[in-house]
DNA sequence: TCCGTTGGTCAACGCTTGTTGGCAACCGTA
DNA sequence: TACGGTTGCCAACAAGCGTTGACCAACGGA
């Protein structure tokens, strides 16, 4: 019988397969795609490696489920239009310290095709419609959106993937402070050419 | 017999070494560094992976030498205080433009904890001791750093490797109008806290 | 001409990887 | 109690990896 819920079924197998997703972002985030190997994200979720295979397919299926996420920007018509900049890097802030999803994305798209693509996806369906709606011209939000995509993403490489000691020492304030400005110009200030 | 200059014995084999070196930073800035494999590098020098092991070691000491990089930057002093901003990230755009080195280090450094090491000590060895000489406060040398490093590798990310497309269509003279006063600003503006 | 050094190939090693299929234990239902 | 589906482990496969050592061909000074 088909359930009219189409992906709910409330298997007794759920602990297990959110144990291999938490692992699994764990092992992304941390290593990247290849080194995160199958048998060691299932050796942290204390189960066999075929396991994963039952349940996700294959290693890209894995990684689709693992990194699949809603940054829920906030919608900019609930801030002043000279506070767009900061509310964003706010968030953005947030998000990066919340969980390490966006580091897998981040550390994956780097070298695996598939995540480039997915980290594409997720800036051109999430963040570009912000930019449009906030943007003087609509024609230049997608250079606008590139280049807050650019500070945003520089910032969270330097300082989660890469680990500068001055990036990972400052402050989330500070980087408010200086990042904010930063982005704002590239949401609303005149084109400088 | 010991020649006077270390490094220079003028070896028959200078081709195949280049040919190595050419092919492995080809192949780690378009793969990374697990993916790019000694056989397919080989493969592409026209030589045995063997030839690898005996001229570079290992895997890390190949990757060691093909990253080898001095980014030349600019005396900061040749140049209007108020337009090293836009100095520094027109030279950055023409060190990544001109080769794969920089591409190969970012996608390695970001995935392998060597590559992240190496990519380090090239920026607090490079990029920090001009902001010394450029900060007001040379306390905030290393912030400010930092923040240039993020703006200048967010831009190389979306640009170079995860190849945003609206990241990519920018023209040059445009990245320099965008960045060269974000940067200008992290290096001399005053601390916004 | 001989012979040591150098440049290069070949075949194999031990290991790890993603992936598969078989089999045992458990569960809810009839 | 019997049973079909679910959950899980185990052992194995083929392929690819970095790396090694034996071997051959060409060079160059004596």
């Amino acid at each position: 019988m088909m359930q009219s819920k189409p992906a709910a079924p409330a298997r007794r197998s759920e602990a297990t397969r959110t144990a291999i997703l938490d692992a699994a972002r764990e092992r992304f985030a941390a290593d990247g795609y290849e080194r995160a190997t199958i048998r060691a994200i299932a050796k942290d979720a204390n189960i066999d490696p075929s396991m994963v295979m039952r349940y996700y397919g294959n290693k890209e299926g894995l990684f689709a489920a693992a990194v699949a996420i809603d940054l829920r920007l906030p919608d900019p018509a609930s801030l002043p239009r000279d506070e767009v900049g900061r509310g964003l890097v706010t968030h953005f802030l947030g998000l990066w310290e919340k969980n390490e999803v966006l580091t897998a994305l981040l550390r994956v798209g780097a070298t695996n095709e598939a995540g480039a693509e997915r980290m594409q996806g997720i800036f051109a369906d999430q963040l570009l419609p912000i930019c449009r709606r906030v943007c003087p011209d609509p024609e230049q939000a997608p250079a606008r959106a590139a280049l807050v995509s650019s500070q945003v993403l520089g910032l969270a490489l330097t300082r989660y993937v890469l680990r500068f000691p001055p990036a990972v020492a400052l402050a989330p304030e500070e980087v408010v402070a200086w990042l904010g400005p930063t982005v704002q110009r590239y949401l609303t200030a005149p084109h400088p050419a």
